[in-house]
DNA sequence: AAAGAATTTAGACACGTGTAAATGTTTAAA
DNA sequence: TTTAAACATTTACACGTGTCTAAATTCTTT
């Protein structure tokens, strides 16, 4: 990200953002990331390339933007007051519910983005970075034997499983199957 | 891939493919994946442009047929003999073994490729496809609760933790910890 | 409303990529 | 040894990328 975007944003800053990332996500419902190019984005978004590079290094830093503007909608600040061992479910069901909420367009942009491009990659990954933030910060007294950072990082991958399973494979599990899945992977069921 | 490696390779095929693997792994010593040029390779290895292009769609191409290279190495073809339950130990065994052979090599090119890069995410990639094509070939009976895919995908990522905990994370687990601790994840310890 | 700061703009540039056509070279079989 | 197919080489080209500059425009602040 070439923007910083820790300071109060000026009215061209905000205007420009915008522009990109609603031209990035309407793109995505009409062809694939790969052949989506910036020069493409610039001209639906109707402003030169110099103007995208005072923003972004490049196609996947926009991409990378548009899931920091997801993830605001996703999380908000409230967990730190839940019991530690509910979390992990309640977390889970949010994002769940999320995604249920959002399923339209995010089949839209999967029937041009198949699981192995690039884009289902970075969302993964993004997906994956965020949801591991927030179970680093979960201290899992059960078991002593595994090192914390693994316990979190096997969390964080298995809620990920049922949630792709649940949404971006041939399969649509219900919420409460879905929870009950996680918690049969997680063996407290 | 543009070279059709189904049939018999001529002396040509087999010295090209030869050359630009070994200067693609020799490269990976030196430099990052992101900084490496086809023109780069093509110069080391001397050979032409074209003819890389002939063989490789590009150098992710080429990474992906290296990877193929090192599979032919770790799996050998007499998994199908084994019992169910203890195969997936086996597996992790074996990979563990290829990877502690091998380790020397794999720190060197680590050193230039972080844990963010491309090189380390193609690699794990290449690694959940070959182990997940394994798990799928077992069935596991134990639990008739789960979809069979979600448990499969479930083994194949709770392996891929395990190892990039034994060998790539500053945590060096030995053979034992690491199959122990894979244990107590998929609850059999 | 005006000065100063920030942003946008247009165009040119060097670079790496991937393709295509024409031209040599090697291979393997008759 | 000859011959045709397969392969390698050379060369040239079109394309997208990311950088940079200086001028024009828009915003912010007073």
């Amino acid at each position: 990200m070439r923007y910083n975007l820790e300071k109060k944003p000026s009215r061209f800053a905000i205007r420009t953002l915008k522009t990109f990332s609603d031209t990035m996500f309407s793109l995505l419902e009409t062809k694939s990331f790969e052949t989506i190019m910036v020069s493409e984005i610039c001209q639906l978004a109707n402003y030169p390339r110099a103007t995208f590079y005072n923003y972004f290094e490049d196609k996947y830093d926009l991409l990378e933007y548009c899931w920091t503007i997801i993830k605001d909608k996703i999380y908000p600040q409230d967990f730190v007051e839940m019991n530690s061992e509910n979390r992990v479910y309640e977390i889970f069901g949010r994002i769940y519910d999320f995604f249920d909420e959002k399923k339209d367009r995010l089949f839209r942009i999967l029937s041009h983005n198949p699981l192995e491009g690039e884009l289902y990659l970075c969302f993964k990954q993004y997906m994956g970075s965020q949801i591991l933030d927030i179970m680093n910060t979960i201290h899992f007294s059960s078991d002593r034997f595994l090192p914390e950072g693994l316990l979190a990082e096997y969390y964080c991958a298995t809620m990920l499983l049922v949630l792709e399973y649940s949404f971006l494979k041939e399969m649509k599990f219900t919420k409460t199957q879905a929870i009950a899945y996680l918690q049969t992977l997680l063996k407290k069921g």
